[in-house]
DNA sequence: ACAGGTCGTGTTATCGATACCATAAACAGT
DNA sequence: ACTGTTTATGGTATCGATAACACGACCTGT
């Protein structure tokens, strides 16, 4: 239990000043080669570790950011969150992740939670906030980026697509080859308000396109995965037997209904055609493929990243940006 | 561009001193419910924000946790990590994480940057490490756990199970099922070391039960997922006709390698059985369902998290614990 | 030779909260 | 009446690094 080595010890060792270690520490610091060299041997041989706390205070700057995502078992956001972190952390910065299990007021709650750590910058996934929320991350005075979504009323930045449309081009291929009955499977509250957007996209293209009113087939609250989706089509067989193509607010439902089709004889995509959403490994893994709308998630992350980078290094012109990620159905033979 | 509200500015404004609100805003601070009322409505109303920085400094406590784990985008880990998170966001901890991409050299580097954090204690998925990371972690002189393993020579605290002897039991249920030939597919390199140890655990048991030696197909470098079981299937045909059982090393690398049986005309588990690893939701929804081995992942998380808590808390005896998780056979209909 | 520049280093004050101790008031017990 | 205890609050020093400024040594060009 002896005490822990700080800066100042470091400096005593080598018969410097506390302010040429520190120096020595940072990558621009201007330095003497031969001495940085010595103040970092010494650093290590004393088992010297930096104290990012005390540099934080004094400096300002946290090198956190905030990164709110709905549910972090939700395969969704894993690419997106996964690519994020890799730009970020060649940076040097470091993400502080909460999960706001989609709920406005959790996410309320965590975003408190964060900005007491002074992040140097925000991310949330989705566009619908409390009046709170978007008050205390304006009162940040901190970039914010929201992400997955095309908000009416932006926080800040947008990086995302609108939901709504990314799925028209399913139903407009379905009604193409002839499907006129269809069903859309997705979560039954509105917590989940990308897939409730999905949702109002099907139901508007398919009144565009003057097919009959989709039919609307719950899978329970949100977040639903490939059980869901099996369930789903178990519980309301009647009913899908009358249809020709099932619209599925994810891949991983399109799975789970798939399987249990197969499971109660019918043919996909002979009987009835099944789509999903998001481009996820299964989708082209199973079989048969699953026709699917490609959001490049990963695509989102390292945008993001790279972005937040050039912003906080004063590379780029910080007025709001408003990127519209380009989506594309992507056929495959479930349809 | 005004001025950030200090803890004093709300001091003022109430009448009080600064120390008063400082405990007006830990949950267990000794105030008067009426002044701390005052002080929580001037802050609110002056936008103060707590400053976490400078509170740690001074108290030397971060609330901070480190978590590292060998790659995002593997599942095997989400379920952990969400139920790890759960339990500490509850006791005001936040999780640190970082992903070490496979390598010990890698996460060398994100120990010691993890480190300057403070963490108040460290997770470590694995058990495999530098000796410069054992050296920083021991000298950091924190609780460390290292979770999904049973190390030979623990840093710390252990929560996890034997990847060797977990797989065991399907072998023997292979055999006992009357399969003799059997092939192992897994990450090529040595760098997943739970994978590797699968792989032990199969030859081992195989040679005990007087099989003859699997036959080893590799995936390609981990992380390996769906697409690679269904391209070492492809890759190896020939080989893969003349065996009567495929043990993958995860129900990912199962269902892929069962997609692409189908596709080649093989029937699982007439031609051929196909067990998987994790029991994750895909071994439950495919057709047919997967043989697995079921680790609970969620329990590993939710475990290390209340220890966790509790430990920081002072409530729980520091000796190091070695929890080992009770690994389970999960029949399914591909065996 | 000298003004003006760069480079490496030291001195001092400070970032914003809180540990620690002191104090005042209220109240109980002998 | 006096001591001891509890409760609510304030004053001061401090956590460990660094921004800002100062300074001397060494260039470099005219």
């Amino acid at each position: 239990m002896k005490k822990p080595v700080r800066m100042r010890d470091v400096a005593e060792a080598v018969g410097v000043s506390p302010m040429t270690v520190s120096r020595a520490f940072k990558p621009g610091g201007a330095v003497d080669d031969e001495t940085r060299a010595k103040v970092l041997s010494a650093a290590n041989r004393l088992g010297y570790v930096f104290d990012s706390t005390a540099s934080t205070l004094r400096s300002q700057r946290t090198g956190f950011v905030a990164v709110t995502i709905p549910s972090l078992n939700n395969a969704n956001f894993a690419d997106t969150f996964r690519t994020l972190n890799d730009s970020l952390e060649t940076a040097g910065l470091q993400i502080l992740l909460g999960s706001t299990d989609y709920r406005v007021k959790t996410e309320e709650k965590l975003v408190d939670q964060l900005l007491r750590r002074r992040p140097e910058a925000i991310v949330l996934t989705g566009s619908h906030h409390s009046e709170r929320t978007r008050e205390m991350i304006t009162r940040a005075d901190i970039p914010v980026i929201e992400i997955w979504d095309q908000p009416e009323h932006p926080l800040g930045h947008v990086i995302g697509f609108s939901n709504a449309d990314a799925i028209r081009p399913v139903v407009r291929h379905l009604a193409e080859t002839g499907r006129k009955k269809l069903g859309f499977v997705g979560a039954s509250d509105t917590a989940d308000f990308r897939g409730r957007a999905r949702r109002l996209g099907v139901l508007d293209e398919a009144a565009r396109l003057g097919l009959p009113t989709p039919a609307l087939i719950s899978a329970g609250p949100a977040p639903v995965s490939m059980v869901h989706g099996a369930r789903a089509v178990a519980d309301n067989i009647a009913d899908i037997r009358k249809l020709d193509a099932l619209i599925c607010v994810s891949d991983q439902v399109a799975f789970g209904a798939m399987s249990e089709c197969a499971r109660q004889g019918m043919h996909v995509p002979g009987d009835l055609a099944v789509t999903g959403f998001g481009a996820f490994e299964i989708a082209s893994v199973s079989s048969p493929t699953i026709t699917t709308v490609d959001v490049q998630s990963s695509e989102i992350g390292s945008l993001t990243g790279t972005f937040l980078v050039d912003l906080l290094q004063g590379r780029t012109d910080p007025s709001p940006l408003r990127c519209r990620i380009r989506t594309s159905l992507r056929l495959g033979n479930s349809s």
